[in-house]
DNA sequence: CATGAATGAGAGTTCATTCAT
DNA sequence: GATGAATGAACTCTCATTCAT
């Protein structure tokens, strides 16, 4: 595949993640494709053989791109309160998002391969976020910002608790605030009452 | 509605609830409903027009019954951790069971139809088991079983946890272990800690 | 399937033939099918999955029709030399026959569907008429018509080389002269030398 | 055409063969001989129109290799059973053979175009194979080895036989000893009783 | 009410063939 | 000459939905 096949591939992935983002992972066809790239039926087929990879593609430069964006993060100079608390604004920003995002492909991807592949994307991204958070936490314990008994559950459970709160912006919805509620009540179990902002 | 067509319905919406336990939501068409049924291709539209009203009507069914089973729980005889320590356990087997569950095919649902209607059966579930925690922690605090400063949020945290297990367990797999614990730290950060079973 | 889907079932069949007839069998679609039907194409999809199955349909009411033509041959009263010179003009004639031959169309399925399936109707009818065609000379010879010292592999000759002249018949095209040839020279090889006609 | 262009032309007949050999003649697609040759798509149409040009390439080389063979025969010295049962035992050999066979695909593309064209390789070879065992027989008859009123015949005979065999091995299938048998059957119409091997 | 045959739109997929480089 | 990306026609197959009975 040469240089030009690269680009048409990645001009291909990047017209699908925005159909993906518009319609999820399931209504996808590869005519939507076929159409948002504004490309041949047959042509598409010389890249990808089915929506599946394509949004594992996707899926993969997703990944590698949050990555990078969230390791840069503890390295900054800050409290570990202000660390944590940015990242969970973060958070709040990204699962209240309507546009632009693929959690909700992302889902209905996994409810479809549910069996467990090597490169599980997602499982890899939770667990090594899981563990940023807890050395965050440890730190904080540490210098006397937090109090915990378990950092390493504390961070699972801050994981699930977005995650709950990511599915619920996408099924029932919820407001800023709710968020805001929660993370303050984050660190409150961490022993930390924030000023108001 | 004669009575015959009454329980003609009831009967599809039995069946077709198994289909959505078994395929989710998105993969299922009338012809497998039909199927599962067993009756004519026409007959099934004399019910419901497509799989979005059936499942809406499986939904409806669903939580008249999870209501009753889960309101009956408060009213027994217990200490408030016992009542949560017993409620949570219900959830964590609901949350890992892999058969019989409606979960997938309710987020699926949900997915295609966020505009949130006025009988939306999810956040209104939500939103009473908030409550009856809440209740139930107050409760707690009251006859200084648990600490908290905020019964409120901490019902809503829990909630959201459950949520976020949930749909951990539909995607990348979680097991009963990793709830346990999460049981435990939701314990922890009410003050207390539970002797080993 | 109601009456009228059999009969429906039929017309296709009977439709379906004349398309083999026409294209043989592998050019055959199933669009080629339903146009010829004038049916919808799904419609053809309630009767039949694929052209394979049609064509199966199509051979096997084949093989029941001609099974009765031939087996009547022999109980008419006639000497051996006419009951078996009756048989093999019949051949020629059905060889010679451009129209109304599912010749080819055969060939090509047994060429695609090779694997010997239980129910093999050539293999079948060619043995049938070995066996009949050998009774014919066992009596031909028992009273003196013909002279034969291998009844058994002389029947199977005679099979084989109408299946020669068959097949030359639908790729380098034979005369019927060569035909009636060939019918000479096999009376000849059992010691019968044919008036002119 | 430089010497170059023939070489390659040549390869991609060679590739080609053992496609045919392997699919027939009607599955095979331009792709496939693309990818057997492993040359660029555009590439094969600067040599070839379509796989009946490169079927028809391929055909007249087997024709004049075959031919070659053939002709050599009958100028050693033996008896001419003895050329005769060469002949046909290498027929036997040939048409049994599972691998490396055009046989399916000729047959294929002779359904295909039907419309008797000049340079029609397979009835060349049909004839002048007639022509030579015609001689052979002949020969054995002055010699006193055969016995045969119509050596003409006989050799067509013989050639319309092996046909049937032909194309009895690849649809119904059949074995070594009824070749042999039949081989026996022809010694005996010429008056030849074969000695057990 | 109930049936199930029939329709036709639409998704997936494959390839012969072309053409800019 | 040679490449291989691109096109688009053609085919298979599946269902939601309708409608005569």
């Amino acid at each position: 595949m040469g240089d030009k096949s690269i680009k048409k591939k990645q001009f291909i992935v990047d017209k699908a993640r925005e159909v993906f983002v518009e319609k999820g992972y399931k209504r996808v066809t590869m005519k939507d494709i076929v159409e948002a790239c504004d490309i041949s039926r047959g042509g598409l087929y010389l890249y990808f053989e089915n929506t599946n990879q394509i949004f594992l593609e996707v899926l993969r430069q997703e990944s590698e791109e949050t990555d990078d964006v969230f390791s840069g993060r503890i390295t900054e100079d800050a409290t570990c309160v202000d660390i944590l608390l940015l990242f969970l604004q973060e958070q709040k920003k990204e699962l209240l998002r309507k546009k632009n995002t693929l959690v909700q492909a992302s889902y209905e991807f996994y409810f479809e391969n549910k069996p467990a592949r090597k490169d599980d994307v997602l499982k890899k991204q939770f667990e090594s976020a899981v563990k940023i958070i807890e050395k965050l936490i440890e730190a904080g314990v540490e210098n006397e910002e937090f109090y915990c008994e378990n950092c390493s559950e504390a961070a699972r459970n801050i994981m699930f608790l977005l995650e709950g709160l990511r599915i619920s912006a996408q099924t029932v919805g919820i407001t800023a605030d709710t968020v805001d509620k929660q993370i303050d009540y984050i660190f409150s179990t961490l022993g930390v009452i924030l000023e108001e902002e």
